[in-house]
DNA sequence: CAGGTGACCCAGA
DNA sequence: ATCTGGGCCACCT
């Protein structure tokens, strides 16, 4: 919209976008990891980064399907509310307790496994 | 420009 | 089992 803002990062955001395109992959019902996804797109030792990109996820990407190496919800309390990655998981049929997602093994989609 | 931080992960003690 | 250190790269002050 404006003209006069400065130009983007275009390498950065290619990082970013790719995380977005792999998250939006995930299906429903299913959770996958940072590290994962960071794996998949060839740098597992940035995971950190995809959780930056998921602080600047646009809609329409499940940020709450992505959790950690453990399957905790440790990024929840970046949502709206603490509560509503805990409620998007039970909605999609998964359990979680005490901010854990529960047969995490089972539930786990490894985009290099599935799409790769 | 430099330093610190972070929704992480791994290895060593 | 817990704690500490190292690493990665974008963003903020």
């Amino acid at each position: 919209m404006k003209s006069t803002q400065q130009q983007k990062k275009p390498q950065a955001y290619n990082f970013f976008e790719n995380v977005y395109d792999v998250v939006k992959l995930i299906p429903k019902g299913r959770v996958s990891s940072y590290g994962a996804i960071a794996n998949y797109l060839g740098t597992k030792m940035s995971a950190r980064m995809v959780g930056w990109a998921m602080h600047g996820a646009p809609k329409g990407v499940p940020a709450h399907r992505v959790l950690n190496r453990n399957g905790m919800l440790t990024g929840k309390h970046h949502f709206k509310t603490p509560n509503a990655m805990q409620q998007l998981l039970e909605k999609e049929g998964l359990k979680v307790i005490k901010d854990k997602v529960q047969y995490f093994s089972e539930k786990f989609w490894d985009p290099a496994k599935e799409l790769g």
